[in-house]
RNA sequence: AACCUCAUGGUGUAACGGUAGCACAACAGAUUUUGGUUCUGUUUGUCAAGGUUCGAAUCCUUGUGAGGUUGCCA
């Protein structure tokens, strides 16, 4: 068992102790600022476990704040999932949740604040005229024909904007800086644009609304949030959001700090890729178990609990690092090894009848719950002359390392007997269809034979006569490069066809009959497998959620 | 030859001027009614070159490589 996934110290938790220690603050305040245009996926996790993270351990509290300033891409179904995807984490906001959108009016006192100040002005170019004005990587911009209109001018004509005497693109809000400023974030950013828009909680109450950068400085000042963590990407954001800070009067001074977004290989990440995923239906949806967003690896059956554990396992840094899927594959098993009760599946089955066990007799064998945990004690199961096992554990002419069924071989079934294949029964097409075994009444339930026999393996069984159906989808990962965004051509290139197979002929210990959508289990030998959420009585369906570990796969790949 | 940032085994991450450690992966063995679990062991690393220092992964200089930035997106 490995350290237990408590968060090691990291950058930011340093800066972190050092402001209590020196007393720059006395309590940490962090947030969780999503923007309300798509579902979460697990490099938000990362960010959310950082962010609550942080408050749980010092005690302080993490803000959920919706930072919802673009109408044109925003909806209130994605705060609803965003909302859920948290809380299925385990995280809790508490009455700490907020819009942007709440502070639209302070946001708008402080624009005309800066118009007062002479540090902001109406501009009249249109958008194409202001990137040209903008200069670029390296050559410095120009001043716009209108950055020196009076205070008197630009207020008037802000207030018009406001009141909506112009149509989207007219004019904008900018930001008097340095248009020679070596950060082109610098260069007269732009404060506020017209949006003739409807917004999801403001309604038509504005029509001018405010860009990012206006926006996520002063919503921390407001919310008096002491560390505002962030995304590498906005690390040349940082001086403007400073001189947010520096050059209005707000309530408090937060710190932006920013690290390293997650990245994992064999998949994509980004918003955009995902959408496309989900609109041209290489996935059923957004809560595919092949998607690595929230809902999806919920679906999957991944427990909150593993993705936690992950997020604390991979560490906080400014390195762009690309972790390994095994790794989360491997927290996912940590849990689940714990805590997912055992049964038996058969996935591919192929029927045993053992001739010498009495027709139509029936008896319960007991297996244990979770052998991990031995308190949970056993289920009961019933036992019968016809069984189905796994196909993939029977080889009529099998490998030196085969150490399953097969012709004049003993293996013993698990929780049952020991049986040796007498007789292989083929159809006309040579496929087998049956195996016929004779049992060992001495070695029930784990016994031992008295002669010494030895035996190599233990293989899974259901019951012919007393099983459940149901449908069994077994995912692997959806691309088969590790940067399927890397390199040349689409990404979609790399989607893996082998990604999903559906075997609709499973059999089932009938203890599973009574499993509910959501809850992982076991199937002995196979792997961990989740109900799905359409799973009902009459017509079983599980996801694998991930299967265990297999040697006896890895060796024979290596030939 | 713009500005900002980063660089430790295969992957990720520690070491805050003083023995390069941990996890995952890989490999070998032990245990095991799951080829699972558990346990033990092994392999592999400080981007390069200079400098400061008794001592450098750590500080300084230069170079190399990677990423971000030219939305009225966030």
């Amino acid at each position: 068992m490995s350290v237990p996934p408590s968060p090691s110290k990291d950058f930011i938790r340093d800066i972190i102790d050092e402001d209590l220690a020196s007393g720059k603050h006395d309590s940490t305040v962090t947030r969780f600022p999503p923007e309300p245009n798509g579902y979460l996926h697990i490099g938000h996790a990362k960010s959310i476990c950082l962010n609550f993270g942080i408050a749980e351990e010092y005690g302080g509290r993490c803000h959920l704040r919706f930072d919802d300033t673009n109408p044109v891409k925003e909806d209130v179904e994605y705060v609803d999932s965003i909302k859920e995807d948290i809380n299925w984490l385990g995280f809790d906001w508490g009455d700490h949740i907020y819009f942007a959108s709440d502070y639209f009016e302070k946001l708008h006192e402080w624009a005309v604040y800066l118009i007062k100040e002479g540090k902001a002005y109406v501009d009249d170019q249109n958008a194409d005229e202001i990137r040209k004005g903008r200069g670029n990587l390296q050559e410095p911009g120009t001043n716009s024909p209108f950055r020196d209109r009076s205070v008197e001018e630009n207020l008037a004509l802000f207030e018009r904007m406001k009141n909506g005497e112009f149509g989207n693109g007219e004019k904008v809000l900018r930001a008097r800086i340095d248009m020679a400023h070596p950060n082109l974030n610098m260069r007269d950013p732009v404060l506020y644009r017209i949006l003739h828009e409807e917004h999801h909680r403001t309604g038509d109450k504005w029509c001018i609304y405010p860009m990012y950068d206006f926006t996520h400085g002063q919503s921390d000042a407001l919310e008096f949030i002491t560390h505002s963590l962030c995304t590498l990407e906005f690390e040349n954001h940082r001086p403007l959001y400073e001189w947010f800070i520096e050059n209005l009067p707000v309530p408090s001074t937060p710190r932006q700090i920013e690290f390293s977004r997650l990245n994992l290989n064999y998949t994509v990440m980004s918003k955009r890729k995902l959408l496309q995923l989900v609109e041209e239906n290489h996935v059923s949806g957004w809560d595919d178990p092949r998607m690595p967003t929230i809902s999806g690896i919920r679906r999957r059956g991944y427990p909150a609990k593993a993705i936690r554990n992950f997020c604390n396992t991979i560490g906080i840094t400014k390195f762009q690092s690309v972790n390994d899927i095994a790794l989360l594959e491997n927290a996912v098993r940590e849990v689940l090894n714990k805590e997912a009760p055992r049964y038996m599946a058969v996935l591919n089955p192929i029927k045993v009848v053992i001739t010498n066990y009495p027709e139509g007799e029936t008896e319960i064998l007991e297996s244990v719950i979770n052998p991990e945990d031995p308190s949970l004690g056993n289920r009961e199961i019933p036992f019968g002359r016809e069984i189905y096992i796994e196909r993939d554990d029977f080889m009529e002419d099998p490998p030196k390392k085969f150490f399953r069924l097969s012709p004049g071989v003993e293996v013993r079934l698990r929780s049952a007997y020991w049986i040796k294949c007498e007789e292989v029964v083929k159809d006309d097409t040579g496929e087998i269809i049956e195996l016929h075994c004779t049992y060992d009444p001495a070695t029930k339930s784990g016994q031992n034979p008295p002669d010494g026999r030895k035996v190599k393996a233990t293989i899974h069984w259901v019951s012919a006569t007393e099983c459940a159906e149901a449908e069994v989808r077994l995912y692997d990962r959806l691309f088969m490069e590790e940067a399927p965004d890397k390199g040349e051509g689409s990404f979609l290139d790399h989607l893996n066809p082998d990604s999903l197979e559906t075997l609709p002929n499973a059999k089932l210990e009938t203890n599973l009959s009574g499993v509910e959508a959501g809850d992982t289990v076991q199937f002995e030998r196979l792997g961990y497998f989740c109900a799905d959420k359409d799973s009902t009585s009459e017509a079983l369906l599980f996801n694998r959620t991930v299967g265990l570990r297999d040697s006896w796969a890895k060796a024979q790949k290596k030939g």
